[in-house]
DNA sequence: TGACAATAGGTGTATATGCACTTATACTGC
DNA sequence: GCAGTATAAGTGCATATACACCTATTGTCA
């Protein structure tokens, strides 16, 4: 093989490093991990605490509505569902005027829950400010909000 | 209730969407939905994708230093493995000197994947570029890694 | 050299995620 | 009012992720 060819092939491979979709991957997984650890002495996961706080601000929402809300396919919420109505966290009830409909809603018990859990998220969220500024994190923010409005599945 | 506890309550629920945990996870999925619709047609998914794009820049890797190359738990990975090693795409072996050790290695079916899925890779790296603009992907990607590297979990 | 600590990795269990497909209900023209 | 379409949601299946716990091998030191 000439080294001309062996470069191309370097090349080929090495723009892999720079996928948007795994470095976006990858920096959810660690900082998922350091929610975690955060979270569990108030045993919710990161997932389960971001449908309680989006809960709360919501009030009752149909379930395809929560779905779009947290940019989830609407079966993975479900599922995600199914683990909070468990623990008596949240209320689901057909719709008033659409029986198909799956209206959601924190039940006080769930109430009781975020409450219990977000001195401890204000722990991880302030360790991350801290370490990272806040400008960088709010620039963050507004890029990944961009960057999920913009794409088109 | 007086309004000044109200307007506290609705504070206290506020701060929550701005949570720097949803924000990276909710835009993981929306852009992992994307480079999966993507790649669908070469057969492959944006982990697996990832796992043996890291193999052919690596070379042959012992399975714990795969797993912190990646910022993946190690006994994910494993599990992870398995998916590649059912397709043939990758070997995994003893190590020579310590026998507890796993080193892992793209075969030739493995490359023969990940060449076949390239063009589609680049056809979604390509469309976030353009939508969001290079500079902004580079800054993002400098941005997520320095949050990688400084969490510590 | 043998006991014990350290290290590499796998398994059981649970949650998280999404696609293809199905079911149940509502809407729409005729 | 009924046939056909559209919409809301659930299920089967597969992969992805991580923790707690376990096994096997290696290293260490008295």
């Amino acid at each position: 093989m000439k080294s001309q060819e062996m470069s191309n092939k370097r090349r080929k491979y090495k723009q892999l490093s720079e996928c948007s979709c795994n470095m976006t991957r990858k920096s959810a997984r660690k900082i998922t991990q350091f929610y975690e650890n955060n979270l569990r002495e108030a045993g919710i996961k990161p997932t389960q605490f971001s449908i309680l706080a989006t809960l709360a601000n919501t009030g009752p929402i149909q379930l395809t509505q929560l779905a779009d809300r947290l940019v989830l396919e609407r079966t993975s919420l479900t599922r995600n569902l199914n683990v909070l109505e468990r623990n008596t966290w949240i209320d689901i009830q057909p719709g008033e005027e659409d029986s198909r409909q799956r209206v959601v809603s924190l039940t006080r018990n769930g109430y009781k829950q975020l409450d219990c859990a977000i001195p401890y998220w204000q722990k991880a969220q302030k360790a991350i400010a801290k370490d990272m500024g806040q400008e960088t994190i709010t620039g963050l923010r507004t890029t990944l909000d961009e960057m999920t409005e913009i794409i088109t599945v």
